[in-house]
DNA sequence: AATGAATGAGAGTTCATTCAT
DNA sequence: GATGAATGAACTCTCATTCAT
C-alpha cells in the first residue's frame, strides 16, 4: 500500500467519524462507512489496510492535530501555571467543538478489541509527553514539588480530564464542558503545587 | 427466572471472569464460560437472561463486595484524610489481589456494547456516592475548599484512581499497584485542600 | 407407559388445544402446556411418550368424539340427501362450537412434521369412511349416478368442506359456519346426483 | 437489496424446491440450499431477506407462471364448461409434471408458520379471482346456477382439487393425476349446472 | 484507480427430554 | 406417581475482505 494520503483518504476517515458517533462503533461497517465516503466498499482497502487501520489512522490523524494545536498554544505561554491551564482549556475546547470527534474517541473507539487499544495507547505518547513536559518544567522552575511521581501525576492529570471528558459525553453534551476546565486546573495545581 | 442467586450463579459468574480475562471479551463464548463452569450451554439460561445479563451481574456482584469491603474499612476510621487513603487503597488493592478482575473491569468489560456500559455506569453509581460523602464530610469539616465543585472533584478522584489501575493493567501488572496509592492521595489530598 | 387414560391425560390434552390455540404451533412449548394443565414437564412425559404423541393423541382424541357425534345423528336419518346434510352440518357446527379446537385442527396442526401428518391421516380414516358409506348408500340406492369415483367423490366431499372450514377459521370466525352447510350441500348433492 | 431478479435468484429458488422437496421442510438449512444452488451461504441474502423470503419468493414466482399458463389455456377457449376443465386439468397437469413442486406446495410450505402461511394466501388470491372469474362468466351465460353463492363455489373448486392432490401427493404420486380431472370436472360442472 | 458482487466462518439461544429426589 | 433442574444439539445471518472487471 502507498504512504496513504489523498483527497479519498481524508474523506474516508471523516466519513468514519461521522458514522461511528451516528450509528456506534458495531453498528459502524465498512460498507456504511464506504457509502459516507461516496467511495466503493472495494476502494476503502486501496487506503486502509483493513478495518482496524481506519480506526488507528483515524485516531492518528485527529490526535496529531489535537496535540499540535495545544502544543502552539502552549508555546506562547511562559507561566508553567499558564501553560497547564492551557491544555486542559485546549483539551475540553477541541473536544466541545466536535461532539462527533468526541463520542468517537471518549466511547465508541475505547469498544474495539484490545489491539487496536493498545494501538491507540501508541498514538496517545504523543500527548503523554507533552504533559510530562509540563510537570517536569514546573518541577524545575520549582513551582511544582521537587518530589512528584512523574508517571503518577501524569495520570492524575490525563485520568481526571479524561474522566470529566467522557462524563460529558455520556450526559450527552448537555453541559459547558469549557467551564469545567477552571476548577479541575485548580485542583490539579493545587494538588501539585510545593505548599510548606 | 428465578431472582438468581444459588451455587451455581456463583459458578457462572467467577467462570466468566476467568474466561473473559483469560481470552478477551470477544473470544469468550457462552459456551466457553459454562464449560469452565461445569455446567451445559443451556444451564447458564436458566441463571441468566442471555449473555449481556451475565456480564452486567458480574459487574453488580464484583462491584457490590468491592464498594462493601471499602466502607466498612473506611467506617473504621474518623479522619476525612486517612478515609481518602483508605478508599484509594481498599480500590487498588482489591484490584491488586484479583487480576483476572482488573482486566475484565479495566479492559474486556470496555469493549462491551454502549447499553451494557451505560448499565454498567450504573452500577458504578454506588461507588460514585461513596466517594462524594467523602468529599462532602471533608468539606463540612473545613478540611476542603468550601467552593470544591463536588462532581468534578468526584471525577478527579476517580478519573485519576481508573486512570492507574488501567496502566497498570496495561502494563500486565509489573509493578506493584498499591505503592501508587500514597503518591496519588498525596496529590489528591492536596490539590482539595484550602491553603490559605 | 401405561394404556394412557386418567384425568391427567385428558387435563393435557384439552391444555395442549387451548395453548397452541392461542399461542401457535411453534410458540406452544412442552412446558407451556405443562403449566396450563397444572402438572410438572416432566408428568407429562408419564402420559404421552413425547410431544408428537400429545398432539396425535389429542386429533385421535377430538377426532373420536367428533366422527362418533356425526354417526349417531346419521343414523337416525333414513334419506341419503337428508344423511350428507347431517355430515356437513355436525361438521361444521362441531367445529363453530369449538374455536379453538377449529384453529388446532385447520391451522396449528397442518404445520406439524410430515410424520405427525401421515398419522393424523391415519387418524382420519374413520371419517373418510363415514364419508364412504353415505356415498355407497347413495349409488345403491340410485340417489347418486352408479359410476361416481369412491375416491374422487370423498376427496371432493371432504377438500370442500375442509376449505370452507379454514376459510372461516382464517377470516377469525368472523362469519357464521353453519350458513355455509347448506349452499355446500346443494352443490354436492347436486354434483352427485344422477340427472338425465 | 436489489429488486431481485437475475440468474442467481432464479438458481436459488429452484435450489429450494429441489432441498424442500428431497429433505421436508425443517431439515432444509439455508447452508443446504445454498450448496444445491452452487452459490455461498452469504449470497442468498444478498438476493433474499431471510429464509422466509425464499419460501414466499419462491410461492410468487411459480404461482405467478403457474396461474399465468392456465390463463393462456383458458382463453383460447369460449365455453365455460371448457375453461372448467382446463382449469383443472392444467392444475393437475403442472403438479404432476413437477413432483418436486407439488410436494413443497401441497406437503412442505404448509409447515412453515403462520406469517408465510397468510402470505402465501396472498399470493394464492390472484388464482381464486381466476376461478372467480369461470363461475361469475358461468352466472352471466347461464350456465350455472344464478344463485350460485361466489365464495361457497369458489371453495368447492379450489378444496376438491386440493384435496385431490394432496391425497396424491401424500400417495407418493403412484397414479395419474391427470386421470382425475374428468371426474372431478363432471362432479363439479353438474353441481354448478341449473338442472330443472 | 475504482468497483461491488461474492464469499464463508462463526456464535447466541431454545426447548424436548431425562432422571435424581 | 410427581417433580423441575439440567442437558446439549442445532441453525440463521452478518460483515470484513477479495478480485474479476
Amino acid at each position: 500500500m502507498g504512504k496513504k494520503r489523498g483527497q479519498k483518504y481524508e474523506q474516508i476517515i471523516d466519513a468514519a467519524v461521522k458514522v461511528i458517533a451516528k450509528n456506534g462503533y458495531h453498528q459502524s461497517q465498512v460498507s456504511k462507512i464506504a457509502k459516507e465516503a461516496g467511495v466503493a466498499d472495494g476502494t476503502i482497502y486501496l487506503y486502509f489496510k483493513n478495518k482496524e487501520d481506519i480506526l488507528i489512522s483515524l485516531f492518528e490523524e485527529k490526535m496529531g492535530q489535537f496535540v499540535e494545536r495545544i502544543k502552539e498554544k502552549m508555546e506562547a505561554e511562559t507561566s508553567v501555571e499558564k501553560k497547564l491551564l492551557i491544555l486542559i482549556e485546549m483539551h475540553f475546547m477541541q473536544l466541545e467543538m466536535d461532539h462527533d470527534l468526541a463520542i468517537v474517541t471518549q466511547l465508541e473507539l475505547r469498544q474495539s478489541n484490545i489491539d487496536i487499544r493498545y494501538k491507540i495507547n501508541e498514538v496517545l505518547k504523543g500527548y503523554l509527553t507533552l504533559i510530562d513536559s509540563v510537570i517536569e518544567e514546573g518541577i524545575e522552575k520549582g513551582v511544582f514539588g521537587s518530589n512528584l511521581d512523574l508517571r503518577v501525576t501524569r495520570q492524575l492529570i490525563f485520568g481526571a480530564m479524561d474522566e470529566v471528558v467522557t462524563n460529558w459525553v455520556m450526559k450527552e453534551c448537555k453541559y459547558e464542558l469549557i467551564t469545567l476546565a477552571e476548577p479541575i486546573h485548580r485542583l490539579l495545581l493545587n494538588g501539585m503545587t510545593e505548599n510548606t
